[in-house]
DNA sequence: CAAATAGTGTCTCTAAGACAATATCAC
DNA sequence: GTGATATTGTCTTAGAGACACTATTTG
């Protein structure tokens, strides 16, 4: 009878065919767009980072940052190392949100991926990273009357389109299918569906949404980044309310705005 | 300049070490002990299908129902063909939870696994599987008031006891460190624990909790299933107002119960 | 009829939404 | 002052929890 060292001795795992296994990351922002008038609060938008693909497969087509995984790294590390990497800039927070793994998703062959969502604090993308084909596209993902979901990625005069069908969850988390993938690479579209999907689910509740904004904020900056999120508006009176007991006062103002100062506010420990 | 047929013609996956990917399974079931008197309810209990290993690593410790994901299948089929070879139990759905990649956690080498946690139907077992070693164990899963948390699984004279730290979840999703792991093969208490989180979660939403339950049931059962999970107690006014949306009624009744029959209703669709 | 669960009606309290009114700054 | 956002107060309504009461079966 063996004990358990002989049998770790002379135990082979590479009996067994194995897949390769990557990290993708939707790494969302929100971007305020240059105000009109001058006192004009600026729009916010909800935007996601791609890049473009310069190889084969896909060459010229957009896609997720991410990458292999590598022997003595977790995935969670693997999914940071690899937007950095390629796009230099480092998620406030990332999410797990699902296994891509269909036998025939990767056209180089058995590869499977874990997707993350995450959430990149305005005003921390420095300019000038390597990554000159990394950008950050405009966001739109909507249901039309028939069900099927749109989803638009505008940077510039770039417009991706893809068109995704909400799967049936029995046996499993909710997905969505491609019905038509635009200009993104892989299955990207319906993983950045499913991130989109997360993000929403989690955006109602206050903790998730922080990580979009710097240390101190505005209560309205708390709000818009609610509202850009999930395409909604709230009364303010009514936002404030169910925000209090999530944040605490700063002594801080802001000021040169054309109006009242708003209290800077930071989130409660 | 290469075209993509020629890109692919060339490509060498093997290149890059790859590890070993296994879906692990942590199966829920409500299981009701035998009534003592003969109109008294029966009570509910949450349980969870482990196998006992006959092999080495952690041999004679008790473990989810895993295996290998083989080439041509996805994580989900790996996770569902799994349970139903080691223990002849279906489930009627799954959830990703978790990936679990820490680069020791098998002392078989480099292997990352994807955890799901799984309802079975109440009374969807048959008796007489080969899994002679499949045991289904009573589940408690509490917070001390360290924060610590306890989970205990009995079954019969057998008792596995884990101690888990919930983990300050800055860059990922809830996750638990485990301070002892009883018998438990592998990291799988923490598996358990974030199963045992995530089905506690969506217990709250009704969606979640019929798979529970077969096709037709009493708002009693329904209503036992959401605090057997939670924990809680309700009162059945208020729990029948809000499953009200939910279900639908059935022209069937139960009967020879020694009380008031109960309408049976089912899921809406 | 006794014991037990099934099912209904309603009171109260709280949280969410709507709306009105006041405060304060930069030009 | 004007135009904009900041901030507070309060009315109304929808939903959750508590509780009291009635209904129906089988040993």
């Amino acid at each position: 009878m063996q004990n358990e060292h002989e049998f770790l001795q002379t135990y082979r795992l590479d009996d067994y065919e194995r897949p390769s296994v990557t990290a993708d990351v939707a790494a969302f922002m929100i971007r305020r767009t240059a105000e009109e008038s001058y006192r004009k609060e600026p729009e916010s938008r909800l935007s996601l980072l791609l890049i473009r693909r310069g190889g084969h497969p896909f060459k010229d087509c957009w896609a997720l940052p991410g990458g292999f995984l590598q022997k003595g790294e977790t995935i969670e590390s693997c999914a940071l190392r690899e937007i950095r990497e390629e796009t230099n800039v480092t998620p406030a927070a990332i999410k797990l949100i699902g296994m891509f793994t269909e036998p025939e998703r990767d056209p180089r062959g058995w590869i499977i991926s874990a997707a993350f969502a995450s959430i990149i604090t305005e005003g921390t993308v420095q300019g000038g990273d390597d990554a000159a084909e990394a950008q950050w596209f405009d966001v739109r993902f909507e249901q039309d009357e028939a069900g099927l979901y749109h989803l638009t990625l505008t940077h510039g005069d770039t417009t991706l389109d893809a068109v995704l069908e909400e799967q049936s969850t029995r046996h499993g988390a909710a997905g969505f299918a491609i019905r038509e993938s635009g200009s993104l690479a892989f299955d990207h579209a319906a993983i950045i569906a499913a991130a989109l999907s997360a993000l929403r689910r989690e955006a109602g509740k206050f903790e998730a949404i922080f990580d979009f904004l710097p240390e101190t904020f505005t209560l309205t900056q708390l709000q818009r980044v609610q509202e850009t999120i999930l395409n909604i508006s709230v009364l303010p009176a009514n936002f404030r309310r169910k925000a209090a007991e999530y944040v605490e006062e700063t002594e801080e103002y802001t000021s040169g705005a054309g109006h009242r100062p708003a209290k800077l506010f930071r989130k409660k420990a």
